[in-house]
DNA sequence: CAGTGGTCTAGACCACCTC
DNA sequence: AGGTGGTCTAGACCACTGT
């Protein structure tokens, strides 16, 4: 990062002052009609100084930025947490802080996985770490149009590209249509092929949603980022040809690294 | 996906303790196989207590839920920033702590915005922040087909349902093509009406990106919410019959309040 | 005015990584 | 061992809301 800040003063309406500091760096002063707090003005110096360097380059500690700048470690905390939500900056405990690659973005579309992430470039892969029939929660069993405490296959994954954990997604199914699905899925890696291949089912239509959640510690560390950090769960509910749900989806993906494209065309 | 916490007493492997606290209340224990932080046990303790509570009720203030659950109000308050962000809560300064009502679903459909609120059953109104003819910047002019710094119209224009603000909107239109556009909407609510019948343009298809940012605190302040919160940021690019991009829009809509679907067919 | 949430400080200990 | 980010504490003052 670089060596002088630009500005002037920091400090504004509040807060006591250690009166001896030295001159130190500055942030930029609070602009007259609207209140922005510290932090704030800190956050913004620091995304342009992030703005020159490139993915990768490791940034000062949080202790230097805290002497640099004369604010409290609290302070620079929360700056930086906000240019790590925001996908500017990646943090790792013991190691630094760093500046992040750019957003990738996915599409939305009825198309199986893999071949969206290989489309892109890159190498997708998955693990599957859970594969059980389990009796319905009821908003399994809404989607799929089952009576709560159905048999419904569930089939956690965790995808990867390039081998970086990209989403966690849990796959629900109805357990007496499609079964045996589960143990076949121990061998196969699309679910969409598996289907298509032993189950005679296509999917023609589906409804996605989109909103932000937090982390779970344990998500967070499946997917190797920080607890509390948004995620953007998506969820889908397919249909095949006979219009019958077949498959209700939740995905997780890291809203710092993640973002969706649909496109749309005039209704009919 | 998500996880479950039993037990009892808290404070786990860290941290010099008040020696003569009274008993208290407990947050669930730390598991096994998990590093929990206490401000998550605490959190997930708040989030069962809320699922009691209708929406609109206050809850205790931080400085009691510090001493009933002896902790330091910090700690509450990292708790109580992530109900927030998710959406169980809605915290007012001076006011206190509120449980918040359910998440809206907003359809991405290339409709009308009025007509799709109206369809939900709420009463759409928007307020006209800015209205100018300024040189488009290259992310406009890319997406417009244009040169940079080529007159684009801008109309910057907050989003009201039931009179609760809802999104900050901007629209970039190229202002040769669609002259005198920005008079018109200070007498029309209708953008796309406008479009239609004043300038024989229909659109017919559009590319939606959603991706989560962080609110500044002017938008913070235009959406009633806190400097910080997550936002979702939805960008629309529009294109007309003879595929000549129309319109591209960002949306900034509070990720605390709004999730959004889309509806997916088959690839032709 | 008292009480609320919002910001900020200074300092401590922890878990984790690299050397 | 030493340094990093992660968590937590106790206390202060602020801005804002209600009385």
């Amino acid at each position: 990062m670089g060596e002088q800040a630009e500005g002037r003063i920091a400090d504004a309406p509040a807060a006591a002052r250690v009166s001896d500091a030295p001159p130190a760096a500055r942030i930029p002063d609070a602009p007259i009609g609207a209140r922005v707090p510290k932090y704030y003005r800190l956050k913004q110096e620091l995304r342009q100084e992030i703005g020159q360097l490139s993915p990768g380059m490791a940034i000062p500690t949080e202790r230097v930025l805290s002497t640099r700048f004369a604010v409290s470690r609290t302070t620079v905390r929360q700056a930086l947490h906000e240019l790590v939500v925001e996908g500017q900056l990646q943090r790792f405990q013991g190691r630094g802080t760093f500046v992040a690659p750019p957003k990738l973005t996915q599409t939305l579309q009825l198309t199986s996985y893999t071949q969206d992430i290989a489309a892109s470039g890159r190498r997708p892969t998955s693990r599957l770490l859970d594969a059980a029939v389990v009796p319905a929660p009821s908003d399994v069993a809404t989607r799929l149009e089952l009576r709560v405490d159905a048999p419904v296959q569930r089939l956690e994954r965790l995808r990867l590209a390039d081998d970086e954990p990209m989403a966690i997604e849990a796959v629900y199914l109805d357990a007496e249509r499609f079964a045996g699905v589960g143990d076949a899925m121990l061998h196969s890696s699309s679910l969409y092929a598996l289907l298509r291949e032993q189950y005679a089912t296509v999917l023609v239509r589906a409804e996605e949603t989109i909103e932000t959640v937090l982390a779970s510690p344990s998500e967070a560390g499946m997917l190797d980022t920080g607890t509390g950090l948004p995620l953007l769960l998506l969820t889908r509910t397919s249909w095949d040809e006979q219009d019958r749900p077949v498959e209700y989806v939740r995905s997780l993906y890291r809203g710092d690294r993640y973002r969706f494209v649909a496109n749309l065309s005039r209704p009919a």
